[in-house]
DNA sequence: ATGGTAGGACGCCTA
C-alpha cells in the first residue's frame, strides 16, 4: 500500500480554499501538513475539508499569525501541541497515523521567519529563530512508540547552496545565513533525520518550493528558496518511493507564496 | 541600493 503526505504553508487557510480544494481533488494526498492557517480554532473551514474526505483533523490555530493543521483521509489522533521558547505560539502540532499495521508519528512544523536582519544581538526575531531550531534538537527520528517518524513543514531555512536561486548573493539573507543552515543540519543529522527531498533529488539541483510575492513576475525571475522540507527516520526513508514540487502552484489563482511538496511511501 | 506584495484586521505588524 502507499501513503502520501503533503505539505503547504497555505498562508491564511480561509482565503485559500478554493486552491486548496483544487490541490486536494488533484492530488489526493492522504495527509496535508498545513502551516499559516492563520485563524483560530473555532473559525477553522472543517465542513470544507470533510466534505472533500478529508474527515480527520488536528488543528493548532491562533488569531491572525502562524497556526498549524494537519488533515488526513485516515483517522489519526494528535499526540502533543509542543510549546517552543516559552511562549504560546501555534507552530507544532503531532500526530499519530495509523496505516496498514503501523504507527508513524508525525510533526507538522512552522519555524519562525526571523525577520530582516541576521544579528541575534540586535534582533530578538533572529534570536527566537536559532532559539527555536536550538529546541527542536529534542525531536528524535527515532523518538516515540511508533515504527517511524517524519518531520514535514516551513522550516524557512534554505540549507544547501543549491536550495536558493544564488548562494553568494543569500549568505547574509535571513534563511541561508550560515548560522542556521548549519544549525538546522546539526539538528536533523544529530536527530537521525534524513533530508527526503535530497534523497530524491541529487544536492546538485537546484530545489524551490517559495518564490517571493514581491517580484515582477516570480516565474520569469525565478528567485525561490527551498524553505520547506520533508524528513522522515531512516526506516521511513528506506520506503520513499516519490517526491513531488507542485511549482505550478505558484501560478494559480490567488496563490500562497510557497508550493506543496508530496512524498509517496510504499509501506507493505 | 532599494523597494517591491500579501494577509489579518483596521493601525501596523509579520512574512
Amino acid at each position: 500500500m502507499t501513503l502520501t503526505i503533503a505539505t503547504w504553508n497555505i498562508n491564511s487557510v480561509r482565503l485559500r480554499m478554493p486552491i486548496v480544494e483544487r490541490f486536494l481533488r488533484q492530488l489526493q494526498p492522504d495527509v496535508l501538513c498545513l502551516q499559516e492557517t492563520k485563524c483560530i480554532d473555532e473559525l477553522f473551514p472543517f465542513e470544507a475539508f470533510r466534505s472533500l474526505g478529508y474527515e480527520h483533523l488536528a488543528i493548532s490555530g491562533q488569531k491572525g499569525y502562524h497556526g498549524v493543521a494537519t488533515v488526513a483521509r485516515r483517522p489519526l489522533e494528535v499526540v502533543e501541541r509542543r510549546r517552543f521558547c516559552d511562549n504560546d505560539d501555534c507552530r507544532h502540532i503531532s500526530t499519530r497515523l495509523s496505516s496498514g499495521g503501523h504507527a508513524l508519528l508525525l510533526h507538522n512544523f512552522y519555524v519562525p521567519a526571523g525577520g530582516d536582519e541576521p544579528d541575534p544581538e540586535i534582533n530578538p526575531k533572529f534570536r527566537h529563530k536559532l532559539d527555536f531550531v536550538q529546541e527542536m534538537n529534542a525531536l528524535r527520528a527515532d523518538q516515540g512508540e511508533t515504527h517511524g517518524s517524519i518531520l514535514v513543514g516551513d522550516l524557512n531555512i534554505a540549507p544547501l547552496p543549491t536550495d536558493v536561486w544564488s548562494h553568494k548573493q543569500l549568505l547574509n539573507v535571513v534563511s541561508h545565513t550560515p548560522v542556521e543552515t548549519e544549525g538546522l543540519e546539526a539538528m536533523r543529522v544529530g536527530g537521525g533525520w534524513v533530508d527526503l527531498m535530497r534523497r530524491h533529488i541529487p544536492p546538485e539541483k537546484k530545489i524551490y518550493t517559495w518564490w517571493s510575492y514581491r517580484a515582477r513576475d516570480w516565474e520569469l525571475s525565478d528567485r525561490g528558496r527551498r524553505l520547506d522540507h520533508l524528513w522522515s527516520s531512516g526506516n521511513v526513508a528506506e520506503r520513499l518511493a516519490g517526491i513531488e514540487i507542485l511549482r505550478e502552484a505558484r501560478g494559480w489563482d490567488r496563490p500562497s507564496d510557497h508550493v506543496p511538496v508530496i512524498a509517496r511511501f510504499d509501506l507493505d
